[in-house]
DNA sequence: GTCTATAAAGTGATAGAC
DNA sequence: GTCTATCACTTTATAGAC
């Protein structure tokens, strides 16, 4: 039993999800309205009347999931951390790939990816020691976007190696920069 | 005395100094022909005659001249990797921010910036020893990238600090890349 | 509810006047 | 040599037919 609202919410989330994948392979401006409708098996004008503009389109298929608090002890901040990029390694993530790639030519974008960043960064931060901890949580940022954007977006040379080898290499960098 | 070629050549280079800052600014697909020529005191026919294609004008802009090549001992390798990556925080690399701005959205820029970074990769890793090699050369260049991109693009919180506070944070890193 | 047709604006590129 | 005028095309967004 397909009621017209549930149908609506089912074209709705194909049409997210194929924002989504777009928006992450071409960027903001190469993806057209057209090319998502197609590819969600709709039609462009039913996805400006479901979501207003292409600007809200991005906006909620490029919203990205906040990670977990990060706190405790200097080995535990260095642990959540590691996990967290282990993960952003292992999966892709459709929604924070199209906010990554879109950034760099879209400026709601670029806000979207700093406010993301800079939240988890200001908790890291705070908890480190040292009066160099904001630079050194900078530098944290700064390879973990590095890592992700290097192996998902921009598949760079040796980068397609095993989640595991990568954070055999990374992790203890990151332990290093927690401690100080 | 100016002669007409002298003209030319002058009018030339005001064009490719304004595309590189546009480029960089906004990327590929959101700067036009006309910014280009309006920045650069010309017009658009102009830009057009001299350069054939807003694509040959975006290749001359963003060519990104090679480092020097990098060699010698795992100690002397670490130093130059660490120079040349301070050098590219202290400036602001007008050509190559504009690929790598633009490398997101524009798959020509991408294979540029992958050239560029590929050739200096290889030479590290053919010079490292242990059988993760590839993948610590990787994560220099990971790494490497992350630092430019986030303090000249994204402008991260905590990247605009001294480049000599970043590196006394980062160049360790590096070295322990390199020994392994 | 879904899709077709079209409007309005801006793009890269070109032809030709001065 | 330089610049104006215009072409052909594509985009988002909208109005209205079915």
């Amino acid at each position: 039993m397909t009621t017209r609202a549930e149908q609506r919410r089912r074209t709705e989330e194909r049409i997210l999800r194929a924002a989504r994948e777009l928006f992450g392979e071409y960027g903001f401006d190469r993806t057209t309205v057209r090319m998502v409708a197609t590819r969600a098996s709709s039609d462009a004008g039913l996805v400006m009347r479901y979501f207003g503009s292409k600007e809200q389109l991005f906006a909620q298929a490029a919203a990205i999931p906040a990670d977990g608090a990060i706190e405790g002890s200097p080995a535990e901040i260095a642990e959540q951390l590691t996990a967290a990029l282990s993960a952003k390694l292992a999966e892709e993530p459709a929604a924070a790939l199209a906010a990554l790639r879109a950034m760099f030519s879209h400026p709601e974008a670029a806000d979207e990816v700093r406010k993301a960043m800079t939240a988890q960064q200001r908790q890291v931060a705070d908890q480190l020691s040292g009066d160099d901890a904001l630079a050194r949580s900078g530098v944290i940022g700064a390879l973990t976007l590095g890592l992700v954007v290097s192996r998902h977006l921009v598949k760079l040379d040796g980068l397609d190696a095993a989640p595991e080898e990568l954070m055999a290499i990374a992790g203890p960098l990151i332990e290093e920069l927690v401690t100080g």
